[in-house]
DNA sequence: ACCTGAACACCGTTCAAGT
DNA sequence: ACCTGAACACCGTTCAAGT
């Protein structure tokens, strides 16, 4: 193969975009070093020329693809901007689900996608009118809720257990008076339509907020 | 050392005490096989007579530990209830951080999980006189609320990072322009104080769902 | 039934060497 | 500056063998 001379082979794009190909593919533990040598037709060491060590490299995967993240305009209704951010979030997590549920348990990953996404959320509720400890403290619900949500999200798109299967199987198989609720609330007829609940929380979260706003005092 | 004729060495609550005793010493990475036979003081391969792989050997753990989790009674006000249930979870998620880490990215291991969990979470909501379809999501959004807290408490608690600092020093490294709305709202005082936006949290969730009950609509 | 040990097919990363 | 290849210290798990 004809290479221009002192043209290098290699870029962080290059690696950067195989990296996040071969996860969103075959998942985080198809991420070696050395598979990513030979999806890149090269050594493996030759990648440590542009990163120190895996971790480096997982880093700016996370960066790149929050940076990309679709984070609504700063104008319209407060809630609407929230919503669309939640919905945005939630885009990432099913585009890259692999990649989600790295990110989350590694506080160096979620502060880089913090930092970047939080701007707009922060942005959002400020309108709302609320106080500053306030609007702080349902961002930090927000986002513990949507992490939370996405995260099931990510973990039902990545392995090939289905969650709600997952867990139907578990309380099958546990004595009957020690799921007795569980057994009864979910064949509940009215459970299993319209199950959009990422939305319903945002509603119950927006009341609540309304709720506060008013003055309303709660027990 | 004197071992009595036809007495086992291991057992699985044996291998599964110093399992999770590894785990909590040194994180997940700690529990290789290899590692667990050497202080067991058995061949890695032992284990195997016991657990059938490592992922089996892991499930286990978890079941263990929620086993153990200290569900409130199901007597007295169902929002005191649902207090203690999330206090409760927040206790094995500080007790056994690195292994919380673990669960969230596993649907099987959340299912073992959840199947013995939920039933005291669904009992106290089911309290607050709610339909069975909003129970049932209420369920979701503070399970997947809990979730996402506990994941940072656990990620905080396992990497020596500091989450708040992290995020602090990544706001730092980006342009200003694009960070003017964290910057005002992270640095007002009124923040600072009484950092316990846990509870918070469920505040205005339990405010969301008193609007609902009330027959409160939202636009 | 319970435990062992060699072997296989993998890892991330260091280090010295090539162009 | 960029890439290579051998080497080191690890993995999980299979398989045949011991008691």
């Amino acid at each position: 193969v004809a290479r221009p001379i002192g043209q290098a082979v290699l870029s962080r794009e290059r690696i950067l975009a195989a990296a996040l190909r071969l996860i969103d593919q075959s998942g985080l533990d198809a991420l070696s070093m050395r598979k990513l040598g030979t999806e890149l037709g090269v050594d493996p060491m030759s990648i440590y020329h542009y990163f120190p060590n895996k971790d480096a490299l997982l880093l700016a995967v996370v960066q790149d693809v929050f940076a990309s993240m679709r984070v609504p305009p700063p104008t319209g209704p407060w809630k609407q901007r929230v919503r669309k951010w939640a919905d945005a979030y939630r885009d990432v997590a099913v585009a890259h689900p692999h990649l989600v549920l790295q990110i989350v348990s590694n506080p160096s990953a979620v502060a880089v996608a913090a930092a970047h996404v939080n701007e707009s959320l922060y942005g959002a509720l400020e309108k709302s009118g609320l106080p500053a400890k306030t609007v702080v403290r349902a961002a930090d619900l927000i986002v513990d809720y949507v992490n939370g949500s996405v995260l099931a999200v990510a973990s039902d798109t990545d392995h090939d257990v289905d969650a709600t299967a997952a867990l139907r199987a578990e309380i099958d198989a546990r004595p009957r008076d020690q799921t007795t609720v569980q057994r009864r609330l979910l064949s509940d007829p009215s459970v299993a339509e319209n199950r959009d609940s990422f939305r319903f929380g945002l509603d119950i979260i927006f009341a609540g907020l309304d709720a506060l706003a008013s003055g309303k005092k709660q027990r």
